[in-house]
DNA sequence: TAGATTGTTAATCGATTAACAATC
DNA sequence: TAGATTGTTAATCGATTAACAATC
């Protein structure tokens, strides 16, 4: 429906501002202004507006956002109340980490189940989730129409495993392999956590002194 | 000594190079023009040359850039011969993740200790490193001239701590908490690590069929 | 030498900022 | 109503791409 063409930096924002917004409804206020937002976030009022508007008019002359609504807005837009099933795909360290403490439902996301070479099982804060052995991964995907996966693999077996749950019907990437998955043939989309460019970029910055 | 503003957009493509770099090395390759630099990485050949000018010449007409001095320039300009020295605040399932299995040292980084409620001492790929109680962190950081700390703590203990760590002589931060941390005034440079912002465009992505 | 590919300047494109009429 | 602040258009700024002379 929406055909309008948004840029990469207007999106890269929206999680941000989703961040802001809700803290402040734990803060209890109700209402911002763009320019106090801007503030808040470093970022300019007519940034915050020109953002907004690329997907509605959320707020009032006169008055600014209301804090709930511009959260509900934000929210939709970014599909958080779809409530999309995901699994975590080896479950070394890092898997287990993100399993244990990660708050998948804040991003409307369900973590349903892990794979790994052994079974067992995992505590979450929503309850313990079950570990299978990585065979049944496809068919896993199939009969509960799993749509994220999480790769959290060492970097060998992350290409072959992310073709092979795309092929079982996998609709997004959440990556923390250190490699990019050339996945491009495939059309889904791939989101990148790579640990060591950001200690890289801290490392530059450091370097230069830039704050 | 350098003086000539750098875009954070060119900072940011920089760690992408060396990781590429190096995967050619790991090939056994050791020549790479642009062009075929561009197209392993997504971008244009215009870009990747634009991109490493701003640093210095260190290519040859006709031939292209030698990989292996290529890697070199990168790591000299994004810091990674420095051995900088790192310690890691709040060792709870991310922090210990973090210890165990990233490889630090191929940023240049030694992890030389670990601070929590506890004290104990946790294996990392280059050998155990001991956790001390936090109580001990400044006196900690300035008697072993701790340049980098990353934190790892709960969201609410972000703030206080980090400025903390940075009175008794940080000059860098790596973020993993789920706040963006307030140190303007403090003029160190901080890098966050947002995993609820990066899941969150992937939902994005995901409903908006962006690949 | 001829071919290839850089470094760099100029042209284009896109993103950010400024301005202001609309309106709550 | 007067004041505040949005939504939106126009102006500016910066980043990317194209082009090409330099040169290996």
């Amino acid at each position: 429906m929406e055909k309008k063409y948004i840029s990469q930096a207007v999106i890269k924002r929206m999680p941000r501002y989703y961040r802001y917004v809700n803290e402040m409804i734990d803060m209890g206020i109700n209402r911002i202004s763009s320019k106090a937002l801007a503030e808040k976030m470093g970022l300019t009022a007519s940034q915050i507006r020109q953002d907004l508007n690329c997907f509605g008019g959320f707020g009032q002359q006169g008055y600014g956002y209301n804090v709930e609504s511009l959260r509900d807005e934000l929210a939709q837009i970014l599909g958080l109340n779809k409530d999309k099933k995901a699994i975590i795909v080896g479950v070394g360290n890092m898997g287990r980490a993100l399993t244990k403490n990660f708050h998948f439902e804040r991003s409307g996301i369900e973590l349903i189940a892990g794979f790994d070479l052994d079974f067992g099982s995992i505590d979450t804060v929503n309850g313990p989730i079950a570990i299978f052995p990585i065979d049944n991964v496809d068919s896993y995907i199939e009969s509960n129409d799993v749509e994220i996966a999480i790769i959290t693999l060492p970097k060998e077996l992350a290409s072959t495993t992310a073709e092979r749950l795309v092929r079982a019907g996998i609709k997004g990437i959440w990556n923390f392999t250190s490699s990019d998955l050339h996945l491009q043939g495939y059309g889904i989309p791939i989101e990148n956590v790579h640990f060591s460019d950001s200690l890289r970029t801290l490392s530059y910055n450091m370097e230069k002194n830039n704050v």
